[in-house]
RNA sequence: GGGGUCGUAGUCGAACUUGGUUAAGACGCCAGCCUCGGGCGCUGGAAAUUCUGGGUUCAAAUCCCAGCGAUCCCA
């Protein structure tokens, strides 16, 4: 009955039931009218906001700045890279009228800007001197999505950074690459606390233009890879069709090496997916919009004065911490301790008449809310507990996390053990030859692709897992949202 | 790309099989009360073009077709 306000199904009985029910009953998003939109309520669009800060300042503090480019791209420039094109083709949304006039040549909406902002780079580029250029944009894209969408994980709308740079050499673009991959890894996994695997994409996987792609991916909880960001280094193959010139030192004209690299909104499915539980989410102190909540417990007039006045100074005491007072009166106290955890807010702080009496306050931490387990903390300690607690929580999901991507990884040793590990979901490790014949078969046979291919070759396969041939990479399989 | 399921107040959901007065109920919402420490309880109230369009019929939430949207499984 007043159960239903809460989340109804358990994770791991109906963890897409689950999902869908989370994010919409801890406000997080609400479907649009068209396929694959959605509304962001302004409690996941603060989440959004943090993780915009955080990449926002790492990425300053390395030279890069924002900038804005136009969303309707002319047909003809995604045109001008074969690969590119074939890969975006289908799912770009196209514009064909301009009011009641149709128009000469079609437009897309941009589903990645890499072809508009090149469009610009030929001509702002023209020395070394103007070399390297790093530019990001905040934006949304659009990709029209045939399969089944699902909020933040797959959809047809989407916000993300897009950055785009260009360099002298390839070796300067393979330097920004892995740059930025790695402050990607740290906001995974020192923000968002999830843990990643990171590494290339075979040629298979790699996106549609790149020389190389790298990704950092994650293991979700029903078996399934989630890739949460790549990094690429296109080398040439886009400066060359837009013209991108520079006179290097030595005289020589040149063509630039390009990078593109982008993280969405698709990092909050992650979170939900990963770090949430029976009872709804649960955010990561250090990326959570309200890090403590404060509620307060009364039963008459005398008792409300003095709760709401020690609240008020626990609050004061705090003030370095998001901390958000929970002063409605239409809610009873047990009602918003089942609010604020099916919202994920780290640390409650329950003020109650004993409270006041006994000089403390309760604290309960919510990754610990399946045990309802309650802290006294005296009111001298409540700075340096609430401190020591927050940290120690964004510490234990990222444990949390990590033990969990270990337990869904599995070793194949040879193909019946690599099938009988894709029916059991999460990463599998294996030899790989090499060959992109090896890797479609056991796609069609299996689903799972080639995820990552490690930066360093693990050891301890010798076998291609497909055709036992002498293993060249040791890679991880999955398969993938 | 192939196949399935679904669409009724804000939400869930009954009535649909077998067409027939005023479309049930719960939660939520609004007003008023309440000793509110784990979704407390009580009283009263508002809220629906039954997704859209077309068809069949004296009569459509109900049957048929199309569209839109959601969702699941398999390439």
């Amino acid at each position: 009955m007043a159960e239903e306000q809460g989340i109804t199904v358990k994770k791991m009985e109906n963890f897409t039931d689950w999902y869908t029910q989370v994010v919409q009953k801890a406000e997080l998003a609400d479907y649009g009218p068209v396929q694959g939109t959605i509304a962001m309520r302004p409690y996941s669009y603060a989440i959004w906001e943090m993780i915009q800060k955080i990449f926002d300042e790492k990425i300053k503090k390395t030279g890069h700045k924002n900038a804005y480019f136009p969303t309707l791209i002319p047909e003809g420039f995604l045109k001008k890279e074969a690969e590119h094109f074939k890969g975006f083709d289908p799912e770009v949304f196209w514009v064909t009228h301009s009011g009641d006039n149709k128009l000469g040549e079609r437009l897309v909406v941009r589903p990645t800007s890499e072809t508009m902002i090149y469009h610009f780079y030929s001509k702002w580029i023209r020395s070394w001197r103007d070399l390297p250029l790093l530019l990001n944009q905040w934006c949304s894209v659009l990709r029209a999505e045939i399969k089944s969408t699902k909020p933040f994980i797959r959809a047809s709308e989407f916000l993300w950074q897009e950055g785009h740079t260009a360099h002298a050499t390839k070796e300067d673009a393979d330097k920004e690459m892995f740059a930025i991959l790695d402050e990607y890894v740290d906001l995974a996994e020192s923000y968002l606390a999830l843990e990643v695997l990171k590494g290339k994409k075979s040629e298979m996987e790699r996106f549609p233009g790149a020389l190389t792609t790298t990704t950092f991916e994650s293991m979700m909880p029903d078996g399934r890879a989630l890739q949460m960001g790549t990094s690429h280094n296109l080398g040439q193959n886009f400066s060359k069709p837009f013209k991108i010139k520079f006179l290097d030192k030595d005289k020589k004209e040149k063509f630039v090496w390009t990078t593109s690299w982008g993280i969405s909104t698709r990092l909050l499915g992650a979170l939900i997916m990963v770090h949430g539980d029976d009872r709804g989410l649960v955010i990561p102190p250090k990326i959570a919009p309200i890090q403590i909540v404060i509620v307060p417990v009364y039963y008459n007039e005398k008792e409300r004065k003095d709760v709401l006045k020690k609240a008020e100074k626990v609050k004061e005491i705090l003030k370095e911490f998001r901390v958000h007072f929970d002063g409605r009166t239409e809610y009873s106290p047990g009602w918003k301790f089942n609010e604020w955890e099916l919202k994920g807010v780290p640390l409650r702080i329950e003020i109650g008449p004993k409270d006041v009496e006994k000089k403390h306050v309760v604290f309960a931490r919510r990754d610990e809310a399946e045990k309802k387990k309650k802290t006294m903390v005296e009111d001298k300690e409540i700075e340096k507990e609430a401190g020591k607690t927050l940290d120690m929580i964004q510490q234990s999901l990222h444990e949390k996390s990590k033990n969990e991507m270990e337990k869904m990884t599995h070793d194949a040793k040879n193909y019946s053990e690599f099938k009988k590990a894709v029916e059991n979901g999460g990463f599998i490790r294996a030899g790989w030859c090499g060959d992109v014949h090896c890797e479609e078969q056991i796609k069609i046979e299996t689903s799972a692709t080639i995820r990552v291919i490690p930066l360093k070759r693990e050891s301890g396969f010798s076998k291609c897992v497909y055709c036992e041939k002498s293993a060249k990479e040791v890679v991880y399989f999955g398969k993938s949202y």
